[in-house]
DNA sequence: CATGAATGAGGATTCATTCAT
DNA sequence: AATGAATGAATCCTCATTCAT
């Protein structure tokens, strides 16, 4: 039962002056400030605006309301996820090793601004229903399918949609939960190579040629 | 938002006299409505106090604050699922078959009521930084921990510090995050299966005697 | 296009105690004060609370939201008048006579508290489409009607659904606009007079025996 | 609400250009669109701007403030009825004749485009004080008092001046009230048939020669 | 003249918690 | 113990208007 959404959430304006992007970079650069300093409990509008020294109302040019601040700021997250997904993904080693390399990629990544993700984690429930969300995973979705196939080409179309789920579910919530703790860059590695060893074992288990 | 986290987050008083005891557990059961039917935005002391035909008053005369109400209700939870764990893990059954069973009881567990706990999790902020919940957990990883002594025994401790807390961090995540659809039991348990197989294919590389 | 009422417009709470019936009356004698001294554009949950010595809190505990205070306002003039049309025109004089006191009556009582009422009307689009309000003017329909039925035994259906109309909104919105104005009591009765003159004209000659 | 009422109600500058003639049509024409579309309550100046393809700094330039814009709708309006009265009131026909045409003509032209009206009239206490509104009803004022003249020439003065208010009132609160339904041509001549009736039978009562 | 970004006071409403009865 | 009225800070959001460019 999430909270129902109302408005759209997508950004107001289209910033075309350069005086607008910076306000968003300042007004979104606050939101994150607030949001790790604060938690997602604290985080409302009124202090996101006084942080990036900018008045409510201007805020509200730019964004048509609160969840629209917490969904621009995991969107965003989610295009540079999504980026590196398609870099590591779709280039020309054997497939296990992108596995690898990405499960490596990803822990790295949701180690960087943990505390971030956590309170955009927590704030989840303002922004997640949103159908622009939707949207915005479905693109990583189609990229990680197809990859999916050249790893596991002989597996019936059911087995594989399991599989992948399975996989890209394992990716990203343990690598979230990882992430909620502080941890050194080793202990992260190795961490990650754990991981990428179960995933490849897996894998090998059900394409075992 | 709004709610301030204030200190003790336990039940106020044990309920000795059944009277209490009642009353306690209509509030928790109106909590888990509220819940449900509310979402965690929603769900408000005023609220629950109703539902449980109870005053607000009352409700106060049996736990401190808002949070504590839902960390009863989380760490009841944490209670069931560590006597499953127990159950499963501490039976005679060869290690592996143990873990399989787990993976399929833990599934299931999470898929049953997933709107509460969805929304348990949406408040999770709220309780989640009490101490109590430390404590809580730290029994279940105890009879986990020396599951997975018996399940790699040849490896390295550090390295089945790193293992065991990768499997149950699969386990638990994955099973929340794939409680969050509807699911039919007959999918739920092929998803448990593919977990389950995931995890073997993990232990069968580690240990491959 | 009115402006939508979404939630419910009735009073919060039937109050029991005494104490709630004091702060009822102290939020709608505060509510008249505020509509009369600042206008309908300023008339605020906020200035009404101040004014009946209540915390904002007190106030939503008893009314909903801000339409349902000018709602009760208005209903409870409502019921008023409604009283007073049952009382002129169920009497036994002859019909005319009723009519001609009914005029005088309403007029009189429209021009008592003139600044309370024009405020209330400017509020009207608040609290206009709610389905409450529908309810109790068709009460008044009813009485009017029927006596409507007495004042003119042989007209058609038809002809008399759209007599009595206009004589009921004449009655209504002349007297709601003669109002607007400062008037002695003299020249209140001379225009009642008038009013009254007009509509026995009409009636007269719908019925010329 | 919340607009404070300021001075000057009337266009800032007489429009001599094209260019703003243009203007000031295209802010009145989405004024109007706005204000049926969206209902008094939502009529904002921004809204108007947007609508209108004009800059919130050109209306500005063209109405000093909110209320002007709704003023000068209202006065159009009143103008158009002015001459509509002139018209109807200083042809050559008998003065009952003129009467009965006046009734017809006033309650079409109010059916017309009631929604517009509907949402000017809530808008009502934004300009209805300003002097200039005044000044502009004094116009029609002075062409119905003298047809009442003609009307009625052996009243008394003062029953002239409480008739010819009570008949233009009846005229206009009626014609208001009654088009804030929807209906069919048929059913508004045939309301403003009865309150021809009504009005001459009056009038009949009055001059009995 | 035109633009539209910026302002910030103001408004409706909610809710955790207390405390007099 | 139980009640539930009372509190008021806190929150989200709007909008008339100005003014620098």
């Amino acid at each position: 039962m999430g909270e129902r959404l109302t408005s759209r959430i997508s950004t107001r304006k289209e910033p075309k002056q350069s005086r607008s992007n910076e306000l968003v970079s300042a007004i979104l650069t606050a939101a994150v400030q607030v949001l790790t300093a604060e938690g997602a409990q604290r985080f409302t509008t009124a202090r996101v605006a006084e942080r990036a020294g900018v008045s409510i109302g201007s805020l509200y040019q730019y964004f048509p309301n609160k969840a629209s601040i917490l969904f621009r700021l995991q969107s965003d997250e989610w295009r540079r996820s999504t980026e590196m997904l398609r870099g590591v993904l779709e280039s020309a080693k054997p497939p296990k090793d992108r596995l690898r390399h990405l499960v490596h990629e990803f822990v790295r990544s949701e180690c960087e601004e943990a505390s971030v993700r956590m309170a955009l984690a927590d704030a989840a429930p303002l922004y997640r229903d949103a159908p622009e969300a939707r949207a915005l995973r479905a693109e990583a979705d189609r990229i990680f399918d197809s990859f999916i196939l050249e790893l596991l080409p002989n597996l019936s179309e059911s087995a594989r949609d399991i599989v992948g789920d399975l996989i890209s579910t394992t990716l990203t919530t343990v690598g979230k939960e990882y992430s909620q703790g502080l941890r050194a860059q080793k202990e992260i590695d190795a961490y990650a190579g754990a991981m990428a060893d179960m995933l490849c074992a897996y894998v090998d288990a059900l394409e075992p040629y």
